[in-house]
RNA sequence: CGCGGGGUGGAGCAGUCUGGUAGCUCGUUGGGCUCAUAACCCAAAGGUCGCAGGUUCAAAUCCUGCCCCCGCAACCA
């Protein structure tokens, strides 16, 4: 009898493995559901092969944007982090994320690390936190700095005054560490996963780093500044720290923080590796702390090739599909569709599909093959033979280190794969044995237990697999094929490991077959509707006919356009208007072509005030429909003349 | 020359780091099986791996150039 290469004993080491806070100004979407998931996934393969394992999630609530949208609906801040945070708590219930701890950036023991990390910033290195000016654009309505871009003829895009404005804020001399920075990627090319996401960090830092404002006297949603409570703790200097903070960083109780500090995984999404990869390390590295040992940026959902955002109303919430076929489904789909680092799109039907193909038929099918002959062929048991030489265990010889090869690579779809095979060879050894023949033939002898022990201990050993993925349905599997449960181990993944003539249970499907088009027919589409009626209430913002009249809409005549240079959407137009000629420039490069505008005829704001577009005056504005922010000209009938007044 | 991702049978995707018979799922066609959730098994058809060069005994994979799509940034008066 042959073991595995794969050496199952113990590793008792400690894993940290951390999520991004959420920011809770919306509910939790696909995106936070996948990242919890994948974090949740490792966290537990970590665990059932021996590491001790700690999983930390939270929630990022300061900042202005919650300040805002508080204000908005007139309750506290912390008032709507409360109830937002609500809802993450609720998800990773559902999603059976069994997270160590969760930590919220309003809570005082974070508050307690942050102002431990600054205090020990400015201990060991002086001068590398000073006070500085921070100029910009300062709207007094909104409090706060407006970038340049947003900035037109000295009001910001609401229309709100703005004015250049100093500010003294805090400094962190982030400009000294590039080096430290470089070298530290050098010598560790583990540091930022997937490669390609390092080689942007490489390049961002080589560029040069400038100094980072860390604090904010225009917000007062934060942590206030040590010894100065006008200013604020900037959001990212604040958020980054719950990692730290969350293990008892800079309370009387450093034990978690000297037992699992430094972190194994920081799992982040691609967008915020920089904050992560180049901002954090510099951080700590001048507080004198260890520094985490891997980022790793995941990719995004999409949804029809497109990104996902609230503006587009694209956004996923399969809150249906989780009440309706498990959170196992969700999450099995989400490990299995995605390559783990790569974009993938989302859609109810691609979900449904896989549940059916992979977990109904595959899956759930073959155990339930298994179960059914051995519950009427051996009594309700499983069969008294065990077997040690077949195709079968040869099949799980090979797989099993491949598999965990996968996990240990963050290669889940393979993983999973890999599983898959075993399955197949499964249903592909239950034809090839024809085991009710050979029941018919010649009744429940020696032969027959081996080949439906055979059969059981192959879907033992699947359900082992996935167990971290799906691990209710793991369970009940397992418990339906005689075996102990929660035996999910590393040496629950070797052959052999099904008791004899321990019951089984046949049951209702695990995962009963769905009729996708039924299904999607009655609307339980996890997106959001898209409103389509963008228009506002009838009643507000309504103007007078005088108000209407100042706009002076008149019919142009294009008669000549070319594509702005370097810009994917503009396009510099010279267009007549009766009386003269002049330049407008508009953003509708996308959808037409230079010769299809030439000669058309289109209407036009005439008395819009100029304004410059990468560098081109524009003088007007053409008039068009936005469908999903692609424009479409109004058409104007050809024997109007130019110049002609619309009303 | 702003940054990045992608282009592989009808559809959706692996494989590219570490060159060596092009693979998976769905779909299609033919056959088999009846233990199982109209599930399962076997077989077949279907691809000049975006294009053009180059390196090599050998290129989907490495190098160079180009084309197309998609994000980010910019930007939509």
């Amino acid at each position: 009898m042959k073991f595995y290469c794969y050496n199952p004993a113990p590793s008792m080491s400690k894993f940290y493995i951390t999520t991004a806070i959420h920011y809770v100004n919306d509910d939790p979407h696909i995106g936070h559901m996948y990242e919890n998931i994948v974090a949740d996934v490792i966290a537990r393969h970590r665990r059932r092969m021996g590491d001790d394992v700690f999983f930390l999630t939270g929630t990022d609530e300061h900042g202005q944007k919650i300040e805002r949208a508080a204000a908005k609906e007139k309750i506290l801040p912390i008032e709507l982090a409360d109830r937002v945070v609500n809802t993450h708590y609720d998800l990773d219930k559902k999603l059976n994320i069994r997270y160590d701890d969760f930590i919220r950036t309003t809570e005082s023991r974070h508050r307690v690390g942050v102002l431990e990390l600054i205090r020990r910033i400015e201990e060991r290195m002086p001068g590398d936190i000073y006070k500085g000016e921070h100029s910009g654009w300062y709207c007094q309505t909104e409090e706060t700095f407006i970038p340049d871009n947003q900035v037109r003829e000295g009001r910001d895009e609401v229309g709100h005054a703005v004015e250049w404005t100093t500010e003294k804020n805090y400094f962190f001399k982030l400009s000294s560490y590039a080096n430290r920075l470089l070298a530290h990627y050098r010598a560790h090319p583990e540091f930022v996963w997937p490669p390609t996401r390092m080689n942007e960090v490489v390049a961002f830092v080589e560029q040069g780093l400038k100094d980072l404002s860390i604090s904010r006297t225009s917000i007062t949603w934060g942590i206030p500044w040590p010894g100065n409570p006008e200013h604020v703790i900037y959001v990212w200097m604040d958020a980054l720290t719950n990692y730290i903070s969350a293990l008892g960083f800079g309370s009387a109780d450093r034990e978690k923080f000297d037992k699992y500090w430094p972190a194994d995984i920081h799992l982040i999404g691609k967008d915020i590796v920089r904050f992560h990869a180049v901002y954090w390390p510099a951080f700590l590295m001048a507080a004198g702390v260890e520094l985490p040992k891997r980022v790793v940026g995941h990719g995004f959902w999409t949804r029809h090739q497109q990104k996902i955002s609230k503006s587009l109303g694209n956004v996923v919430r399969p809150y249906n599909i989780i009440e309706d076929f498990g959170a196992d489904a969700l999450r099995y789909y989400v490990m299995r569709e995605m390559v783990f680092g790569q974009d993938q799109d989302y859609s109810d039907e691609s979900l449904l599909e896989r549940y059916n193909a992979d977990l109904a038929n595959d899956l759930g099918n073959t155990i339930s093959r298994g179960i059914k002959m051995s519950d009427s062929y051996f009594g309700g048991k499983t069969p008294p033979m065990p077997c040690f030489d077949n195709d079968l265990i040869r099949a799980s010889e090979e797989l099993i280190p491949e598999y965990l090869r996968a996990m240990d690579e963050l290669a889940f779809q393979r993983a999973l794969e890999v599983a898959w095979r075993l399955l197949v060879a499964t249903n592909s050894y239950i034809v090839t044995r024809e085991p009710w023949k050979k029941f018919k033939e010649s009744g429940a002898d020696e032969n027959l237990s081996r080949i439906i022990w055979n059969v059981l201990e192959a879907s033992r050993i699947v359900c082992v697999m996935v167990a971290p993925i799906m691990p209710s349905s793991a369970r009940e599997a397992l418990s339906r094929l005689g075996a102990d449960p929660d035996w999910i181990d590393a040496a629950a993944l070797e052959w052999g490991g099904l008791p004899n003539g321990a019951p089984v249970r046949v049951g209702d499907p695990i995962f009963p077959r769905v009729d996708i088009e039924a299904y999607i027919g009655e609307k339980k589409m996890s997106e959001t509707k898209p409103e389509t009626t963008q228009a506002a209430p009838p009643d507000m913002n309504r103007i007078s006919i005088d108000q209407f009249m100042e706009v002076d809409l008149r019919v142009a005549e294009v008669r000549a356009a070319e594509k702005v240079e370097k810009s994917k959407k503009l396009m510099k137009m010279t267009i007549f208007t009766g009386d003269e000629e002049r330049t407008i420039v508009a953003g509708i490069a996308a959808k037409y072509s230079p010769e299809e505008l030439v000669g058309r005829k289109i209407v036009i704001v005439a008395n819009l005030q100029p304004a410059t577009l990468m560098g081109i005056e524009s003088n007007g504005m053409v008039l068009a429909a936005s469908i999903g922010g692609e424009p479409s000209l109004l058409a104007v009938d050809p024997s109007v003349p130019p110049g002609t007044k619309v009303k």
